[in-house]
DNA sequence: ACCTAGAATGAATGATCATTCATTCTCAAG
DNA sequence: CTTGAGAATGAATGATCATTCATTCTAGGT
C-alpha cells in the first residue's frame, strides 16, 4: 500500500502584496491557536503552505510580521466601527447606535479567533511600546468618533447631565470587557446576553432613543 | 580606580514557602517589564537575586512557575473584591458599593505593573486552557458575589426591571474595560475619570443609592 | 522558443533558553 | 564543636528557533 502521495505542489509566484496578506492571515490563525508567545515562523509559514524563507523575504523579521499583523487587525476592527458611526447607511441616530452594537458584538467580531488575537496583543502592550502606539492611535480615533455620535444623540434627545466624552469611554470599556468575558468565560455569557447588556447600558443613558 | 566591588553575597537558606513567594514576585516584576513572551528563567532568578537552578528546585518547570504566579495574582485581586462585597467593614449597601469601586479602581489594583501582568495572562487564555480555568474559576466566584450584592441593592431600593445577574456581568465588564483603557491609553483617561465613569454606571442603575 | 529578473525554497548556522546535576554551602540538632 | 540533610549554585547540555543565502524555479517580455 502506497502512502498518500503529496500532490507535488507547484511553486507559485505571486505579487508581493498578495503574499504579505497571506502571511498575515496565517499569523492570525497561529496566534489564535497557539498564542503570541509560542507562535514560530515555521508554524506561520507552514499554515500558509509556504517555505520558511518566505517570511524573511516579505517582512525581514518576525517582529515586523507581528507588527504588521497587529496593524491589520486593529484597522479592520476600528475601521468597521468608524464606518458605522459616520453612518453612510443609517441617517437615524437610534439605528446607528443599534448598528454599532450589532457590529461590536456580532458574528464577525466575536469569533473566538478574532478575540484571541486581539487580547494576545493587548497583553503585550504593557511591555512593547510599538504595540501600544498602534492600538492607542486607533483607539483614539474610534473614541473621538463615538464621542461625536453620542454628542449628537444627547443634543437630539435633550439629555442633561451627560458628558459625551465620559460616556463614550464607558461604553467602549463595556464593549471591551464583554469581549473579554466572551473569551474567558464563554460558559457564563452568550452573545445574545452580551448584546442585551450593551443595549441596556445605552438605554439607561439614552432612554428616548433605545 | 577599583571597580565597585560586588558585596560578595552570602548564600542564605530559607524555608520553601518563602522562596516560592520570592520567585513569584520576581516573576510578576519581569512579566510587567518584559511581557510573558520574553520573560526568561534567567531574568526571573536574577530579579530575585538568586541562581538559575533555584527555579527548577522550587517549581520544576517554567510552566509551573507561571501557573502559580497567575494563581497568586488572580487570588489577590478576586479575594480583595469578595472580601469587600461580603462587607465585614460596611453594613450599609451604598458604602459597600463605593468601597468596591474604590478598590477596583484604586491605587493598589491600577498600578501599571499589576494591570500589565493581568492582561498578559488574559492574552494567553485563548491558547492555554490551564490559564482559562484558573481565571474563569475566580471570575465565576466574584460574579456570584456581585450578583448577590446587586440583588440586595435592588430589593432595598425597590428597583424594577433590573436583572442582577446581567447587571453584574455588565459592571464587571465595565471595570475590566476601564483597566484596559488605563493600561493602553493612559493619556486619555485618569484614574479619577475612571472612577467617575464607574460611579455613573452604578448611579444610572441604582439612583437612590449613589 | 528562449531569457532573465526576481520570487521561492529549505538546509545550514548561530543564538537563546529551559533544564540538569555534580558540587558547595548552611544551619539546626545532637 | 561536629555533622548531615537538604538548600542553593551555575557551568554544561541539548532543544528550539529566527535568520541567512546558495540554489532552484517561474513567468512575462522579446
Amino acid at each position: 500500500m502506497k502512502a498518500t502521495e503529496t500532490p507535488q505542489k507547484r511553486r507559485k509566484i505571486l505579487p508581493k502584496a498578495q503574499r504579505r496578506q497571506q502571511l498575515i492571515e496565517a499569523t492570525i490563525a497561529c496566534i489564535a491557536r497557539y498564542g503570541l508567545a509560542s507562535t514560530t515562523m515555521h508554524m506561520v509559514t507552514r499554515e500558509a503552505g509556504l517555505s520558511v524563507g518566505i517570511a524573511n523575504l516579505h517582512f525581514e523579521t518576525k517582529e515586523n510580521l507581528f507588527r504588521e499583523t497587529l496593524r491589520y487587525v486593529a484597522e479592520e476592527y476600528h475601521k468597521g466601527q468608524i464606518d458605522i458611526m459616520r453612518g453612510s447607511k443609517a441617517d437615524n441616530l437610534s439605528d446607528r447606535l443599534t448598528a454599532l452594537l450589532n457590529f461590536q458584538l456580532g458574528r464577525g467580531v466575536t469569533q473566538r479567533q478574532k478575540m484571541s488575537v486581539w487580547f494576545a496583543y493587548y497583553g503585550e502592550v504593557g511591555a512593547r511600546p510599538v504595540y501600544q502606539k498602534i492600538v492607542s492611535a486607533w483607539d483614539r480615533a474610534a473614541a473621538r468618533e463615538l464621542e461625536f455620535l453620542f454628542a449628537s444623540v444627547i443634543r437630539e434627545g435633550g439629555y442633561t447631565d451627560i458628558d459625551p466624552g465620559e460616556l463614550a469611554i464607558g461604553y467602549a470599556a463595556l464593549i471591551d470587557g464583554l469581549h473579554l468575558a466572551l473569551l474567558v468565560t464563554p460558559r457564563e455569557l452568550t452573545k445574545q446576553s452580551a448584546k442585551k447588556i450593551g443595549r441596556d447600558f445605552l438605554q439607561r443613558a439614552f432612554p428616548n432613543h433605545i
